[in-house]
DNA sequence: CCACTGGCATAGTCTAACTATGCCAAGAGG
DNA sequence: CCTCTTGGCATAGTTAGACTATGCCAGTGG
């Protein structure tokens, strides 16, 4: 199965709805999850995750706390805001209104 | 209504799409046509058009021709070569499965 | 004559995902 | 004990491509 890029501008919401779906995660689990959920479709590479995470604490969609993993390891464990559930809301519609302008596009005749 | 922007990677195939169904247009009749068939959700920004009309030309991917308006001015009409044709193929279903995986990620509970 | 519109084009900026790489700690295997 | 693998975070540098701003030229209309 061959690797897919993330398209541009939809990492935030990837990582924005899997943060809401389980709460608190640390960036392998959300990188896992995603993937995952996927269906392997989707694969997001460390040198995209970290930058992007670091982007959104800055925004303040998130906040991060450092912790301790299962297996015994140092994480650092991200949780959305309240700011991070409205950019979520924000993100879910304009995805939809543009993937939807798109569609039209390509399947008119 | 606000404008949106296009995301990255997916002007080619509007492009290839709109050329596939209305068989010649020069630069503002394409940029017209998805306006239009979007519902003037997408714009296409002249800045964004003519670079990528180039890097097709250079990919194979339409080959252009110069001609006259109806109105009487000069335009370039772009046309689709067979391997714009199998681009266009590529494209589209490969939107699918990333758009796809997305809307699972999305939508998942 | 001049402003407007249609049309093409490029230079330069910016975002963001990528590759490559490095660091550190915890277990596992020899 | 030591090395290897794995889990985990992080950054520097590259690249693609859509954007802004701008310029040019030719018709047409007031």
């Amino acid at each position: 199965m061959q690797r897919d890029e993330i398209p541009p501008g939809t990492l935030y919401l990837l990582i924005l709805k899997s943060l809401a779906r389980s709460g608190e995660m640390h960036g392998y689990e959300i990188a896992d999850s995603i993937q995952r959920v996927s269906n392997d479709v989707l694969q997001v590479e460390e040198g995209s995750l970290y930058p992007a995470l670091q982007r959104m604490l800055i925004k303040g969609w998130v906040i991060a706390k450092w912790g301790t993993t299962a297996g015994n390891r140092r994480a650092r464990y991200y949780q959305l805001t309240a700011a991070g559930r409205k950019q979520l809301a924000v993100e879910m519609s304009q995805f939809e209104r543009v993937i939807g302008a798109i569609t039209r596009v390509i399947e008119a005749v």
